[in-house]
DNA sequence: TTAAATACCAACTAATTTGGTAGGAAATTA
DNA sequence: TAATTTCCTACCAAATTAGTTGGTATTTAA
């Protein structure tokens, strides 16, 4: 079981914005340049930031990304959760972590797995982007 | 980021045998039917609890599987760790949630990223298997 | 001693995910 | 109008996951 670079990658990009805060847009190129990521992987990663509300962009000369709002505000638990597509660590569990085995009764193995999903998502919700810096 | 269903597969066998704790061996078919997965696949799962010294097997008739010791002793980080393949969650991380970014030096994310490690491990080491039953 | 029951083992396969590329279209600015 | 940027879609290769197949080796019980 392991996060994929996609998380990583994305946390990477948005502590940039969050350096940037204040100073305008910040361009993918730059962003992939100085991470050293596919600029075009990188692209895709950040059409999922824009549509969960992370950043803005602004098309055309001069234009980039930015933060939406202050790194303050940012929670990383809502940075991983579209990156990764979602946050149910297990095929049984919802992202809450609540067990849901359909119509299966729920098995021995519900109580961790939940404890598990719980310990983590407290953990990722605990802190913000700008402890990051 | 998802746990494989091995890790589900594989816990919920070990409950299987914490239940039948003393009371001699289980059949792989038999686990294998009452938690409706492939046998032939639990089998794989099954060496690797083995080769990790969770669970003892005889042959033959009457043979099976049983735990190798008391189900109070049995951590539940120690079940997932050979069933998953080892516990980093990140590349840029050892299992233990420390940086290990290679040549780069530790990147904006490091801080995160391991503090998440770090948790998910007390997590799951905080666990036994008789605290599933 | 033989047949059945079991663990053990290696190779193959299909589906999915991951990380990445290619080639543009649309919008903005200088 | 040309350069710069985001945006979008399709494709691709490698890895991983989940599962199958077809056996071999060992032990027990009839």
């Amino acid at each position: 079981m392991k996060f994929s670079t996609r998380t990583t990658y994305g946390l990477r990009a948005m502590v940039r914005l969050a350096k940037n805060w204040g100073q305008g847009n910040l361009s993918l190129a730059s962003i992939a340049a100085r991470e050293k990521i596919s600029q075009a992987y990188l692209e895709r990663l950040f059409a999922k930031l824009k549509k969960a509300g992370l950043v803005i962009a602004e098309k055309g000369a001069s234009g980039g990304y930015a933060l939406n709002k202050d790194p303050r505000q940012i929670i990383v638990y809502d940075i991983i959760k579209p990156l990764e597509g979602g946050m149910a660590l297990f095929f049984c569990l919802d992202e809450k972590g609540r067990v849901n085995c359909g119509p299966r009764k729920p098995c021995g193995a519900s109580l961790v797995l939940s404890r598990v999903q719980i310990s983590i998502n407290k953990t990722l919700k605990s802190m913000s982007l700008s402890d990051l810096l």
